[in-house]
This record gives structure tokens, C-alpha cells and sequence, in this order.
DNA sequence: GTGAAAGCGCTAACAT
DNA sequence: ATGTTAGCGCTTTCAC
């Protein structure tokens, strides 16, 4: 018994059902001028001989494949799981395929995106880090709509999808302001990427505002992980030259995550009590008893929909969406990181809506 | 500025180089037999054209695609996105694609496979629930080889890959006894999978062996999710007709961790004082400061490998490995869930190997 | 509503 | 080493 068996083609299907080979590729084809006792002939006949179409071969003159392809960075944070399972209920719900690319974290993707033109992708979703313009144009020149999710290249011809991120940031310095926090740190992830740029400008901008001073935001690197975000918040702690902050914004939701089990195994804080801790994502992990982090909450369906509009995958001849940058608002979730002010309190109701 | 544009073919190539079609072809192709000066000049009209191979098109004549796909069951469960990440490395490094699926749990895998097979995809992997044995013949019947991962199906056709999961019951069952358990209990996954049921197995089985009564052993559904252990965790011990148990085996580490939660957030217990607990998969989260689980690893690595010969992609004309089942030797984990007995100590080596 | 013919972009066989 | 020819399995005109 040997692989590579024939596998039945629409020939072969057409000679069962007794027509001619085209008839059967519109009886697999939505709105195509068949009668519809010939569909059903035909339909039956592929179902005895398993036929299944060849998307490969139709794509050949379809010039469209219906797969899109997704590149993926940074796996270990929980949020870009999330992402790709959305993405990917999303597609397989409209026939479409996901083609997945991971890359190292830092890395960057202009590889990926060759492999990816390589199979004829109807559209590109990049959440990982570093790509060249020239990349994009090349994806733009062949008709690949291409967007950025949760980051942008300013002043580039790609188009992005995202949270607020500054204004998510300002949020967290209000809540921690509302709190009656002091002093500051913040856990910074990829230096080089706008999501984190973004966030800790908006946070500081708004304690700036209060009258705080820059220079006594303490602020450390932590890779955009959690054992990265761990060793930043021990630092944090183990400088003598600096007071200790009462307020702590970790740029994501794992890295807070890991700053916050650090802290309280190898310093014995207690959170909010010693430090008040918040961060962005609102990843489900977020909610669990040991963390229930008071946290941005990134819209992600608001953010798959925006990105499928911008790629308008049914639309093809439409022109390319380029240069947009599209933030969508974040929303604040109190849990238990942040002591709730009294004014606050009516709006600790966290688990609802997106 | 319209979409759709037209992308360099190789007859473009060719005209720019001064050769025939086919030669480009050859230029792309290694091991194919070309003067290395055509091919360097093939190469540099092909830059200058932005033209990249349309693989599409060559898969319609070679019957290889280089896509294989991968059907995800559990995106929740960590364990997944750790396999999902180590195939997609695998397959980069070796010019191959996944096509990824994503399937509810619990629902079947039969329609995804039916999407995968108008890829024309040169593998698949599956590691979500349910498949009928009829879509494995029909992979078959059309030279596609198909392997389960972390599953398999008695007496069926279909090849899999997984860890000895009834072994490493047994040695979490040894660990809670060398460390002086006396009363047990389980939460386990999903009913109707293999893993779940081969794993409570072998613990049960070892703990008969001890002269403990099957009817002692606390046995309660915890949904294969975190949320599912944390509310059978709480369900087992606000259960006032039976003894506590002292030593708790999550069926995985994910729900270890919704039990431990539960516990001790709302409960007050403290492990292992209080209970001790084992699991299974080794997933990163488990050596996180909170967990500490001693757990017994999955060497995911070399189940990776093991799937990979089993497809043996390279070699298409090999008949298809038809009903293997390739057990994988687990290994205890020691960390801070079950006090580690005297005899045993020397062995909280944790972080080493696979 | 159906069939005949051409062609999508490439690789494989053969000829030179 | 290179060119010529055919054909992979489908969709798309265009006749009928």
C-alpha cells in the first residue's frame, strides 16, 4: 500500500455524475448557473469518490487563496495567544486559513514575509516586532494588504491596529493617583516598540501633570517577560540609593504578573498593601485569585474586527488601506492591585463586556 | 493605485535574464543542474522584479505543498501554545508551513479536516478531541499521514504520539506515598480522552497496589480548564460526607493551578502542608513562585521529534506508518508541592534536561 | 444550463 | 547546460 494515491479531480467526478468537468467545479461554487438537480448529481458522485476540491489549484486562476497569514512574536505572553485564537475563530468562520509564523522576539519578520509571499497570502497580520518598510512595499506592490496589530511604524505606509496606549497609561496614573500613590516605578518591555513607548509615556505625562518629577519615576527594563519583568522588580527593590515606590506600572499583564511574584516570595510584600501594582492587557490570567490585577483592558474583538476592515479580505480590487493608524480605546478594570478610592468604588464591576 | 497588481512571474525573470522559463525555475531549484553564472544572473533579474517563487503553483505539479497542518484543541491550557511554539519552529527551520486550525473542545475534528484536505497539506497533526476513524481512512486513502499528538485511538488506524501517561501517574502515586499521604484525590480532565483516563490509571493502579480502596479515592471532573480544577477543588473539600484527602493529583498542571488557587484563597489551605499536590505536563508556568508544582515533564521536544519520523516528510513515497502508538517516557519533577521524602532529596535537581 | 477550449505559474521529461 | 513541450486541477470566457 503505497502513499501518493490518486486522488479523485473534478474529472473524475464529472465522468460519475455524467457531465462535463466545469459543471462540477460549479456545483462546488456558491451563486454559479447550474441547475440544481445537476448539483445534487454531481455532489453525490463527489461523495462517493471523497472528492474534495483542490483550493490549490483554483487559487492558480482565482488569484485568491484564502489563507492569510499571521506572524507571531512573543508566544510566552498570554495576550498573543488570545490574539491568534481569535483571529483564527474569526477566519475559520469565513472559509478562511490561517497561516501561522512564529518569530523570535526581536527578531525581525522580513523573512517570515518572504516565505509568506511564497504562498500567495490574500493578507498579512504582523503582531511581531521589527519590519522593514521595504518589506511593506513589496507586500503593498503585489496587492498583499498587510496590518500591524497592537503597533505601528509612524509615518510608514503600513497600516496598524491598536490600543490607546498612552491613554491607557494616563489611566493607570489616574487610578494610582486616585489611590493616593506617592512614588512611582514603571517595568518597561521592548524599548525599541511603540506599545510600550506609548504606555509609559502616557503614564508619566499625566504624573508630570500632577507635579511629580521625571527623575523620580524610576524606571527599568524588564524584555517583555515574566521572569524579565521579576529581576527588573527586585532591582527595583534592592536599590539602596532610591526610595521605594508605593505604586508600580507594569507595561503588560505578565510582566506585572512576575514582578508581583517576585516581590512577594523573595521580599514578602503584600500587594496592594506595601505596593500597588497596574498593568495593561487584561488577559484572563489577570482575573486569577493570586493576581486579580487592576489592568487596561485591551478590546481584542474590537481590534480583530478593525483589522479584518482594513484588510477587506472580500473586497480585493478595492485599493490597499495604507498609513493607517487606528488606537482604539481601552478600558480600566479595577480589581484588587489598586485600593478603589471611595469616588471609585460603584465601578468595581469588572468581569462584563469587552 | 489599484490592488491586485501584477506580480513578476518567472517569464518575466526569464526575459530580463535572457533565458527560458524554465531556467529560472532551475535558478530557485538547488541541486539542479545550471551553470552558477545563469543562476547568478537569474537571481539578479529576479531581485530587481521583486519576484518570488509562487510555491502554489509549483505544489500543482510537484503534489507537495510544504504545508502541514496542526488542529488545536486547548488553547487555555498552556501546555498547547508549548507544542503549537515547538512545531513552529521545527517546521521554519526546515522551509515547511502550519496551517492552523483551531476546534473547540470537546467539538470534533472531522470538518476541520475537511478544510485541511483542499490545502493539499503534506501532514497533519492533531491534537484536539475527537476524529472519526472514517477521516483518518480518508487522509489516508489520499497519501496524507496523520498523527495524533498527546492522543491516540485504540485499535485505530491512526498513528500517535504521547506521553507514557499512565507511568507518570504511577509516579506522582509514589511520590505522595514516600512522602506519607494517606487519603487521595483527583481532578480529572476531559472523560472521554485517553490522556486524562491513562493517567488517572496508573495513579489509581499504584495506589492499589498499596492495599488503598478504590472507593477511597476522591475522584471529581474538573473540565480539562483552570476554572474547572478551581471549582472541583473546592467541591472536594466542601464535601462534608468524605475525609479530606491529604494529596491532591491535578491531571495537569494547568488545573493544579486552578486548585491551588481555589484552595488557598478561599479555603485558607496551605501546600503541601496542608495538601499536597501533584501533576502532569511541566508546562513553564509550573516553576512560577506561586506553584512550585511537582509535576511529572512532558518531553515535549522529543514528542516533537518522534511526530516529525512518523510523518517523515521528507520521504513522501514511504508508505504511511498506519496505528502507531509511541508512548514517551515522562519524568518526575521534584519541586515544592510534595515534601520531598529523605531517600529522595538528592534528586530535587528540577530545572535541568527534558 | 451546459460544454469546449484556453490558461493560471510552475516543474518534469525530453531533446538539443 | 539550456530550450521545448506538456500538463498539474481548477476557473473562466465563450459558444451552443
Amino acid at each position: 500500500m503505497v502513499r501518493r494515491q490518486a486522488r479523485a479531480t473534478s474529472f473524475d467526478v464529472a465522468a460519475l455524475a455524467g457531465v462535463s468537468q466545469p459543471v462540477v467545479s460549479r456545483a462546488f461554487t456558491p451563486n454559479s448557473r447550474i441547475a440544481p438537480e445537476t448539483r445534487e448529481r454531481v455532489l453525490e458522485a463527489a461523495r462517493k469518490l471523497n472528492y474534495v476540491p483542490n483550493s490549490i489549484a483554483s487559487s492558480l486562476t482565482t488569484k485568491r487563496t484564502n489563507i492569510v497569514a499571521l506572524i507571531l512574536g512573543n508566544l510566552a505572553n498570554p495576550f498573543y495567544v488570545h490574539v491568534l485564537h481569535a483571529f483564527s475563530k474569526r477566519m475559520q468562520a469565513e472559509g478562511r486559513q490561517l497561516l501561522v509564523f512564529t518569530v523570535d522576539p526581536g527578531a525581525d519578520s522580513d523573512e517570515a514575509i518572504l516565505h509568506v509571499l511564497k504562498y500567495q497570502v490574500d493578507g498579512v497580520i504582523l503582531t511581531a516586532a521589527q519590519l522593514s518598510t521595504r518589506m511593506i512595499s513589496i507586500c503593498h506592490d503585489r496587492g498583499i494588504p498587510i496590518v500591524l496589530f497592537n503597533r505601528y511604524i509612524p509615518g510608514s505606509d503600513a497600516s496598524g491596529v491598536r490600543c490607546d496606549n498612552a491613554g491607557g497609561g494616563r489611566l493607570i496614573a489616574e487610578a494610582f493617583l486616585a489611590a493616593g500613590a506617592k512614588t512611582f516605578a514603571m517595568i518597561t518591555g521592548d524599548p525599541k516598540g511603540t506599545t510600550s513607548q506609548d504606555r509609559a509615556r502616557g503614564f508619566v505625562e499625566r504624573l508630570l501633570e500632577e507635579g511629580i518629577k521625571r527623575s523620580d519615576i524610576i524606571e527599568v527594563e524588564g524584555q517583555s517577560s515574566y521572569e524579565g519583568a521579576a529581576s527588573a522588580a527586585l532591582s527595583i527593590f534592592k536599590d539602596k540609593s532610591r526610595p521605594k515606590p508605593d505604586a508600580l506600572f507594569g507595561i503588560n499583564d505578565i510582566m506585572a504578573m512576575g514582578a508581583i511574584d517576585a516581590l512577594r516570595s523573595r521580599l514578602g510584600l503584600s500587594i496592594p498593601n506595601d505596593l500597588m501594582v497596574g498593568s495593561f492587557d487584561d488577559i484572563p490570567e489577570a482575573r486569577r485569585a493570586p493576581y486579580q490585577l487592576t489592568t487596561v483592558r485591551q478590546p481584542i474583538d474590537r481590534m480583530v474586527e478593525e483589522t479584518l476592515s482594513i484588510l477587506h479580505l472580500d473586497e480585493p480590487d478595492l485599493p490597499i488601506e495604507r498609513g493607517i493608524d487606528r488606537p482604539i480605546q481601552g478600558r480600566l478594570i479595577w480589581r484588587n492591585t489598586i485600593p478603589v478610592p471611595p469616588a471609585y468604588r460603584f465601578e468595581k464591576t469588572d468581569e462584563s463586556g469587552s
